[in-house]
DNA sequence: CGGCAATACG
DNA sequence: CGTA
DNA sequence: GCCG
């Protein structure tokens, strides 16, 4: 349901950020339903829709809409918000700021004297009407084909994995997420770097925001939790030529544009290989699914998850597991595979936008959100056994998933 | 009524 | 503050 | 706003 999407940003705008993260539990268990809900008796004993969601639910189901969510779209306070942060580089702090200033439209903006925008704003507005399009997924594969050719150029051992909303099985997106390792540990050092110049010397890299990285592999064997860091990445917008599209449409564009190209864009993460599950997990989402993931690991098992690893916190100096037990990528590659395929049989998977926040009800077995013909009784209850004995593994299950 | 994921980098 |  |  887009309502509760617009429910919860609205109230992201009034900074309530309770109200927000409610809003959004709704619309991702919605999401992850087979159909679409025709009565409210097919959402008996969902979680997180309470009260309120429910009486809008209700509103829509009578009367085709709802009074309150018609107001905020209607409000100009919302939609002036909604725009702004629909450019790259402006969040909901830049754009109150420039809705105080009595700013309402894009071009009020650029034509403001008194505005300096940064580097990553001009990027945005210069490429705002590629950037705000959807990308499709065979737009990213073909920007997968090119970087991988890129990467091989440089690294013939280097594997690259389409991460992000495509993973997950999406037809589009706002951007397209790519990790990118080598089998042997420290290898990964530096690719990042040697891509982007490679990309820059082919001349379609039109943006990029390089984050290094201050992981020293030298450290590896105490990984205690407070020396952990992050990965390199970088946050780019590449140049993508309409030849390189396969499929019927190739490129998404506006009719008129006589271009040839568009602006896509791509985020590039570079992780160690012996973090690559993790990495691959937190990478892949969504959003919602990580937060679900993260509170269950804490709460309910005493460990921290990040994109880097899994703590254990009655451990000793939060030592964090590996999923590895050697570092290499077939090998890993491989049990994941297998692991995967046998999940795979357990879930008759009839959406793959978004969350299973469901899963994480199940996990808990904290008893059965009566899910009607969703789910049949007997996959529920040996799916539930099989999460609860394979906690570790289901981290990683996620990736394998989409990619059978 | 408190908690709601997480945190480094530019 | 904005990015992921 | 929803949950424990």
């Amino acid at each position: 349901m887009d309502v509760m999407e617009e429910l919860a940003e609205s109230s992201e705008f009034n900074e309530s950020k309770g109200p927000c993260l409610a809003f959004r539990q709704a619309a991702s268990v919605l999401k992850s339903l087979p159909s679409a809900v025709r009565c409210l008796g097919a959402i008996q004993g969902l979680p997180w829709l309470g009260e309120h969601t429910k009486a809008v639910m209700e509103e829509i189901l009578t009367f085709g809409r709802s009074f309150k969510v018609e107001e905020i779209r209607c409000d100009e306070r919302y939609q002036a918000l909604k725009l702004f942060t629909s450019v790259f580089g402006v969040g909901p702090k830049t754009a109150e700021k420039w809705y105080r200033r009595g700013l309402r439209s894009l071009k009020e903006i650029l034509t403001e004297p008194n505005i300096q925008l940064n580097r990553m704003q001009r990027a945005g507005f210069l490429y705002y009407s590629d950037i705000s399009k959807a990308v499709s997924k065979a737009e990213a594969e073909a920007l997968g084909c090119i970087i991988e050719e890129t990467v091989h150029w440089i690294a013939p051992d280097a594997v690259l994995a389409l991460t992000g909303g495509f993973r997950r099985g999406k037809e589009y997106g706002h951007d397209v997420d790519f990790l990118l390792t080598v089998p042997e540990m420290g290898k990964e050092e530096g690719l990042l770097l040697h891509v982007i110049d490679r990309l820059r010397d082919q001349g379609i890299l039109l943006y990029c925001d390089h984050q290094g990285s201050t992981f020293d592999v030298s450290k590896l064997p105490s990984c205690r939790f407070e020396d952990m860091d992050h990965f390199q990445k970088c946050f780019l917008i590449l140049r993508l030529e309409e030849g390189q599209v396969e499929g019927e449409r190739g490129l998404q564009r506006d009719p008129g544009d006589s271009r040839g190209w568009r602006a896509v864009r791509v985020d590039l993460v570079a992780p160690p290989v012996d973090r690559y599950a993790f990495a691959l997990l937190g990478w892949t989402g969504s959003k919602q699914f990580g937060r679900d993931l993260r509170t269950f690991a804490r709460k309910e098992r005493q460990m921290l998850l990040d994109n880097h690893a899994l703590y254990d916190k009655t451990k000793r100096n939060y030592s964090y597991r590996r999923l590895l037990r050697r570092t290499s990528l077939p090998i890993w590659v491989w049990s994941m595979w297998s692991l995967g395929r046998e999940m795979h049989k357990h879930l008759p998977l009839t959406d793959t936008d978004t969350i299973p926040t469901l899963y994480i009800q199940y996990i808990k077995g904290s008893q059965t959100p009566s899910l009607g013909n969703t789910f049949c009784h007997e996959v529920e209850r040996r799916f539930c056994r099989f999460i609860k004995a394979n906690f570790l593994q289901f981290y990683t299950f996620w990736h394998v998933l989409f990619n059978i």
